[in-house]
DNA sequence: AATTTAAGTTGACAGTGTTCTGTTAACAGC
DNA sequence: GCTGTTAACAGAACACTGTCAACTTAAATT
């Protein structure tokens, strides 16, 4: 045939620079929807509607950069591990980095968590999804170490432990850019909180299926939000 | 004068009339850019520059629809509790309800965090800030009346405390909406693990201020995104 | 009844995502 | 050499958006 369709590494690449690009654009201008691809256009020089070729819609745009801020995030606490370090110093520079890196950019963070449009759940990029397990891989692979050390208990599971991290170090990022903590109340003093909380209830996981947990009642996600 | 200026009250009611009409657009379509001033002119039956006359521009609509859903939350929290149940009970149910709520409504609970712009953060509403502390102060106010009655330690004061369980609560829904927790890990089971947790976290706050909290850097929140 | 003025309407404008049509350029087969 | 095919890109066009200025309406005070 024809016109050389790029090599898939060519392809690949150009797709890498108009990510590049839209994440300046969106940094710079500072949320999605002021992320526009006539912007974009001339952020790298070409068209608007050049970027079509590479991804189907501005959805799916998005969904490459929220993959792009899990894996800078990712990138970040595994910077800070000090494989020498104790289990417990690392999950302390764990929680550290991680909330440094949101609370520094919070618009990068946010976009890790912020849904577009509906955009059905099913076709959600692989690309994405796997750039979550791998950031939460980070910190499940540090308990299980941790574990396997013996400094941490083994009764609960590492993901799960992995889970409980992330929801608490999420928690505090995502109130501490929201401008929750109005008071001036330091994240300083919630970290180390957070990851003796952390141990402390690896330890008493068994105690959980208690009575108590049966009289709760939590009901399933309504999506189509 | 002359043409009567609605009276105070009316006025409020009106605005309170746009604010019904645009979470019901906001929440059958599903997201902020998809809640438009024409599709609410068509469900109040106004013209779509009408709420011009109640709001500054989009972004004050959507912050007074931002009040809204954390009065909605309040709501759900007060509801739930049971002034003669035990503190324990009481912060489980506080936990059970709030995580049923943004769980079963994730847009309207997205929309709690989620930021439309920059919108600059000094002119954020007074409504905003009022309606996120009264549902704060429902947590507070339970910690409380626990920390009171003896049941909590009163080592940490019931704001940290509260903010503490958002954080915990914010978390598991978050992560639960964005569909962070796929291999269908039950936030059931979170929850007595988060006011267990909360309660050790109360327990523990004085050996804080320990050498550990010193060596860790939490850097300042950078705005303008 | 005239005046005043808030409330609401309408039309316009710039900017958006998306689609469609056209143009360019480089390779395959002749 | 040429020609046909086709990926990459450009640009016009469309339906939509937020916003605002100009206009109309209607009721209460004088």
């Amino acid at each position: 045939m024809a016109r050389p369709k790029l090599s898939e590494d060519a392809r690949a690449l150009k797709r890498e620079d108009i990510l590049d690009a839209a994440m300046t654009v969106f940094e710079q201008q500072g949320g999605i929807e002021a992320l526009s691809f006539r912007k974009l256009a001339v952020e790298m020089g070409l068209s608007y509607s050049a970027p079509y070729r590479y991804f189907a819609n501005k959805a799916e745009l998005v969904d490459a950069l929220r993959a792009r801020a899990f894996r800078w995030i990712e990138k970040a606490m595994i910077q800070e591990i000090d494989t020498t370090a104790s289990p417990d110093e690392q999950l302390n520079a764990l929680a550290a980095a991680y909330i440094n890196a949101g609370v520094e950019r919070p618009a990068r963070y946010a976009l890790m968590f912020f849904e577009l449009k509906d955009h059905d759940q099913q076709s959600r990029s692989l690309e994405l999804k796997a750039a979550k397990r791998d950031a939460l891989d980070v910190c499940t692979q540090v308990i299980a170490a941790g574990q396997d050390s013996g400094a941490f208990p083994a009764t609960m599971d590492p993901l799960t432990a992995a889970h409980l991290f992330w929801i608490g170090a999420h928690g505090v990022v995502s109130l501490q850019v929201s401008g929750q903590f109005v008071m001036g109340r330091h994240p300083k003093i919630l970290v180390p909180m957070l990851v003796r909380t952390l141990r402390q209830g690896m330890e008493h996981y068994n105690s959980e299926s208690s009575a108590l947990t049966d009289s709760i009642e939590i009901k399933e996600i309504k999506h189509g939000r």
